[in-house]
DNA sequence: AGTGTATCCTGCAGGC
DNA sequence: TGCCTGCAGGATACAC
């Protein structure tokens, strides 16, 4: 579900909440959730404080004061969701997987229906092993227009494949990749290594362009995004593909199109994203 | 090696 | 009302 921009927002959020707070227990209603046994997770973390909330790709680092990191995959439908006493009545998270309670009497709650999501206690080495499996972020200044086209040169596979597998760039998932790839005016389908140089810094310049925005929005709420103020985000209304099959292209006019590839539904305009480059 | 496909799980919308 | 099908912001184990 959440994607950079909406992992972005929830650690934004969840910052300012949970911060300096210390870990006085750790119930897991759920235990399938976690990527390790529910003793030795509940152990890691219990009596620990939260020095700092973090993002890579699309996980939310929860940082203790013993370095260990708390790494939560939110899956497609997972929310974190911060409250300053116990959530009572309505505001009562109706799928809760993990919940961690604070010395202050603030409830952090791992809320998540598909259960898709995974939450896992890491040692600083074992992060640091787990993180290099990441590419690169795409908003970081290290991250250039040559990168993209170096990255993309190596692969054969579709190119929205390519920019969905998060070995090879970070943190960009469905809604991001139909759009970038639409302003960018290449078709998803396009064998990664038949992106031009050109084309490349121009799909490396809509990527920042989209995540930066998407941001800026809160993210894009299409069905169960909430940010940890339980808030939908306000990005939809700016995309211009995504979930906009059958309707008019904002640019040309044409209609967009619905494709299915490797398991996913693909959005393009068959105007403005040509299936051979031009 | 480097792909695409099927699967995990639940809830909701739409068709009949 | 109710039953059925299809679909969903992700990640991964597998078969080719």
């Amino acid at each position: 579900m959440p994607e950079l921009p909406e992992a972005e927002t929830i650690v934004r959020g969840l910052r300012a909440s949970i911060v300096g707070e210390r870990i006085r227990t750790a119930e897991v209603p759920r235990p399938d959730l976690l990527r390790e046994a529910k003793g030795k997770f509940v152990g890691g973390v219990r009596g620990r404080t939260v020095r700092r909330v973090d993002r890579r790709a699309k996980n939310v680092l929860i940082g203790l004061d013993n370095g260990h990191t708390i790494a939560v995959n939110l899956g497609m439908t997972g929310r974190l969701l911060p409250f300053p006493t116990a959530p009572r009545g309505t505001e009562r998270p109706t799928h809760p997987g993990v919940v961690f309670r604070f010395d202050s009497g603030g409830v952090l709650v791992f809320d998540d229906v598909r259960r898709f999501g995974t939450v896992e206690c890491l040692s600083s080495e074992a992060w640091r092993g787990r993180e290099t499996r990441f590419g690169p972020e795409p908003l970081s200044s290290g991250f250039s227009g040559s990168d993209l086209h170096a990255g993309l040169h190596g692969s054969r596979s579709p190119v929205r494949s390519w920019l969905l597998d998060q070995r090879r760039i970070a943190g960009v998932g469905n809604i991001y990749a139909a759009e970038a790839l639409f302003l960018a005016g290449i078709h998803p389908k396009r064998p990664a290594n038949s992106v031009s140089r050109p084309e490349a810094a121009a799909l490396h310049r809509a990527l920042r362009r989209v995540l930066r925005n998407a941001i800026r929005a809160g993210g894009t709420t299409i069905r169960n995004y909430r940010n940890s103020a339980n808030r939908p985000g306000a990005y939809q209304p700016k995309l211009y593909v995504y979930g906009r099959q059958g309707q008019p292209c904002l640019r040309c006019g044409h209609e967009i199109e619905r494709t299915v590839f490797a398991n996913r539904s693909a959005f393009h305009c068959p105007s403005c994203q040509p299936a051979r480059a031009s």
